[in-house]
DNA sequence: CCCGCTATTAGCACTTGGTACTAATATCAG
DNA sequence: CTGATATTAGTACCAAGTGCTAATAGCGGG
């Protein structure tokens, strides 16, 4: 037996939190007290009934779902792209982003953002990374927004080849700078590179 | 009135899939045929009811977050790591990390692998990615597993620095290589670099 | 010991979005 | 016109609730 009302409420708190397919009754059973007792410690901590939870979670993921099929494509959202010229993408660092032991975005998010411009920005269908040099200049944070600007520094179409610089910044702080080179992957070279 | 039985059911089964929290009812106004005639659709169908579909896709979120939160720190699965020395990870390319067009991994998930490789290396709490060199060898397509191996090539221990290398590899032929300089984040040096 | 207060429990009617089943009615083809 | 298939209607029932009222338990103070 607990024994307070709100040790019980905290604990429901948390048992709904980590599974909120559990029901009233499932709760119940779980902090012995009766199924009403549950209901009005949902109502006072408002929240929401078994299926309004569940319905929560699932739209979520569909949203999710449905964001994921553009994002898939290129990290970061484009704003402004001159094919084979230069290209600006700007990128959202959120909790997901970064370490949570110092809030510092993760070296691969920045990358994927280049990279992905870079891609974006061959006059291409197939594009491929061959080599890139980078330099992580600057620890990105949690709640900051990255753009990311990216142009052609150099072509050469004989050897289906072209080179990008991206530099981003954040705040007008150039915090991460790459270079790509580029391999435009025609029909007939497809799966043949280096 | 669209006519028939077939051509509603093939209609039903598109609506509800890019729905699936439409009711039966709406359904029913939808196609204007009466809820029982949605009903016996659905059976035939086997398309299970708005519940069952909603907790489906809640408890398909639920799965993924779970599991994405041990991912969240090491890209791919560590199979073997000496501290300051050497590691080894694995990573199973699937259908969400390839581009659509030719099935070829997207390259932010090699760097993502390696370089999180370079980061568990470090006998380091918190350590950074200063500079990195890489080169994308030979593309990779989904179904294929990829393992990295990665070396620690220099240390520097008064500029906390050490110099990471990582072979990645399918099948034993190589398909990625890349340097990384890593910063190792003392307490006091936090959220400073370069 | 009783008063008052909060907490808990019980009970009932009602809601949504169904299942399961039966029966009636349409619709069309031979 | 008869049969088969399709559709609609209607009923009872279920889960997991809401919303409401009422009874009871436990305890603290005077």
């Amino acid at each position: 037996m607990k024994r307070t009302k709100r040790e019980r409420q905290t604990a429901l708190k948390e048992s709904i939190n980590d599974n909120p397919f559990v029901t009233d009754e499932e709760l119940s059973a779980e902090f012995n007290v009766s199924v009403q007792t549950i209901r009005l410690d949902r109502m006072e901590l408002s929240i929401p009934e078994l299926r309004e939870r569940i319905k929560h979670v699932a739209v979520k993921t569909f949203e999710d779902e449905v964001k994921s099929l553009p994002i898939d494509e290129v990290i970061g959202e484009i704003i402004d792209i001159e094919l084979d010229e230069k290209a600006i993408s700007i990128f959202d660092v959120k909790q997901e982003h970064v370490f949570q032991r110092n809030q510092i975005a993760r070296g691969h998010h920045l990358f994927a953002q280049a990279n992905s411009l870079a891609v974006a920005i061959m006059n291409e269908e197939l594009a491929l990374t061959v080599k890139s040099e980078l330099q992580f200049l600057r620890p990105v944070k949690a709640g900051q927004r990255i753009v990311a600007k990216a142009t052609v520094i150099d072509r050469q179409p004989e050897k289906n080849r072209a080179f990008v610089k991206v530099v981003s910044t954040v705040d007008q702080v150039t915090v991460f700078i790459g270079t790509f080179e580029m391999y435009r992957m025609t029909e007939q070279s497809e799966g043949e590179v280096g």
